[in-house]
DNA sequence: TCAAATAGTTTGATTTGCAAACATTTTATC
DNA sequence: GATAAAATGTTTGCAAATCAAACTATTTGA
C-alpha cells in the first residue's frame, strides 16, 4: 500500500496523462484546425515536415497497420493536409507529404508541445531544473522499460497459453 | 525555441504520455483478463470496488455520455464483469456494481499503479521525493490549467465561430 | 521467366464515441 | 389527482480508429 503523500502522487500522474491528452484536444483541434482530431495530428507528426515517407514507415512510427494508415491519409488527403503520389523509381511504394496547410497546422502542434515544456521549465532555477530533467528521464526509462517487460510476456504467453481468465 | 537539454526533456515527457498508455494497455489486457481493453478498465475504475453506482454518476466521471457508457456496460455485462439492476427507490435509475471477476481486474489494475508509484519512488531520498512530488502535483495542475483555458476558449468560439481553417 | 517477396489498398469486423430521438419514471403545478 | 416538465437511461444512426485477412500491383531473385 501508499502513504496518503505517495497516493496523491500517483492521481496526479494518472491525471495529467488523462488532461494532457484532452487538452491537445481542446487545444488544437477545436481551435484553428478544428477538424484534426489528435489521431489525425499524430499523423501529421509522423510524416514530418519535410521529405516524403512512405506509408509502411510511417505506420511503423505510429505503431499502427499500414491498412490503417491507409484510411487515415485518405482521409487527410480529402481534407488537403497530405499530399499522396507513387513513387517513380519503385512504384508499389506511396509517398506521403504534408502540404502548407499540413506544414502549418504540424508546426502549431510543435508550438503547444514547446510551449508545455517551456512553460514548465521557465520558473525553475538551473538545479531545480536539472533535476526535474533527471526524474522525467527516468520515469521515462522506467516506463519503457515496464513496457518492454510486458510485451515479452506477452509474447511468452501467446506462444503457449489459449485463454484463461481466473489468475 | 528550447535548447537541446530542454527538447530531450520534451520528448521523455511526450513518451511518458503514449507509454504509460501502451505499457497498461500491454501490461493488464493481454495477461490475465484479456479481453479487457483500457477503456473497459477505466470503466471498471470510475464504478470502483464499493457501491453501486449511477449510469449517469459513473458516465461524469468517465467524461462521457451515458449513451456511451450504456453500450460499454452492455459488454461489461455480457463478459461478466459488471452487474446492473434498476434502483427500487428511484426506477428511473440503473445501478452498476463490479462482479467478483470485476472486482478482480479492479484491483489488478489500482496493483499496477502502485507499483508503477512505488518502483518510482522508493530508490529516492526523503527530500528528492517531496521534490518530485511537488514537481508532478505542479506539472499536473499545470495541465488543468491549461485545460480549463483552452475549455473557455473553445466556448467562446462556439458561441460565434462558424469555421474558418487559415489562421 | 516466373515464383516469392514487398508495398499498399480494400473489406469486414469491433470498439469507442457523440448527438438526437425515444421510453419510462418521478416531480411539480394547477 | 391529472398532467406537464424534468430527470434517467436506452436506442439509433453516424463517424473515427483500429486490426486481420484477402487482394492488387510491382519488384526481385533463382
Amino acid at each position: 500500500m501508499l502513504n496518503p503523500s505517495d497516493q496523491d502522487f500517483a492521481k496526479s500522474l494518472l491525471r495529467i496523462f488523462d488532461n494532457v491528452l484532452l487538452t491537445e484536444e481542446k487545444a488544437l483541434s477545436k481551435g484553428y484546425f478544428s477538424d484534426l482530431s489528435i489521431a489525425e495530428l499524430h499523423t501529421l507528426e509522423a510524416i514530418g515536415p519535410y521529405e516524403a515517407r512512405t506509408m509502411s514507415e510511417t505506420a511503423a512510427r505510429l505503431g499502427i497497420t499500414t491498412g490503417t494508415l491507409t484510411v487515415a491519409i485518405d482521409r487527410l488527403v480529402r481534407k488537403a493536409y497530405v499530399e499522396r503520389y507513387r513513387d517513380l523509381k519503385d512504384r508499389r511504394v506511396v509517398r506521403i507529404r504534408l502540404t502548407r496547410q499540413g506544414k502549418l497546422a504540424y508546426r502549431m502542434h510543435a508550438k503547444f508541445h514547446t510551449l508545455l515544456v517551456k512553460r514548465l521549465l521557465d520558473p525553475l532555477g538551473e538545479q531545480e531544473k536539472e533535476r526535474l530533467i533527471r526524474l522525467v528521464k527516468d520515469i521515462d526509462e522506467f516506463i519503457a522499460e515496464q513496457y518492454h517487460k510486458y510485451s515479452e510476456e506477452e509474447k511468452a504467453l501467446k506462444a503457449k497459453d489459449s485463454g484463461g481468465k481466473e489468475p
